[in-house]
DNA sequence: CTAATGACAAACT
DNA sequence: CAGTTTGCCATTA
């Protein structure tokens, strides 16, 4: 399509989206714990950059993506601002305020869970 | 090439 | 403790 971004950025997406959709049901893990598990750990940003063209990637599940304190930021990139919200309690995660409950327990750091 | 942006994070005030 | 500033790095204009 005409958006078709450029060529090659693909290459740092993948990594992400694959990253992502590794997470398993009922588990959260954070945009700075996927930019470190890519060794990139500086550019949380461009996690939730990936996030952001992650929309025609119907594979990859954002809304177990959140920031360092559990709080749902990128809800607002999704098709209501209450999608996130309802798709993480559907997995058994509360979430209150944009706040995932218990965010440390259901932490899922990839550089742990995926680690050698 | 320079400047601006962004679903973050850590440091600082 | 809440709000502001800086760093980070890829993408876009």
């Amino acid at each position: 399509m005409a958006l078709v971004v450029s060529i090659k950025n693909k290459d740092f997406f993948e990594q992400v989206y694959q990253v992502v959709r590794l997470i398993p049901s009922g588990r959260v893990t954070s945009y700075g714990a996927i930019a470190n598990y890519l060794s990139i750990k500086s550019a949380a940003r461009m996690v939730g950059w990936a996030m952001n063209a992650s929309h025609v990637h119907l594979d990859v599940p954002a809304h177990r993506v959140v920031n360092r304190i559990g709080l749902l930021t990128g809800r607002l990139h999704f098709e209501t601002h209450s999608t996130m919200q309802e798709r993480l309690e559907a997995e058994g995660i509360k979430v209150i305020k944009n706040q995932v409950q218990s965010f440390t327990l259901i932490f899922w750091d990839p550089a742990i869970e995926l680690k050698l």
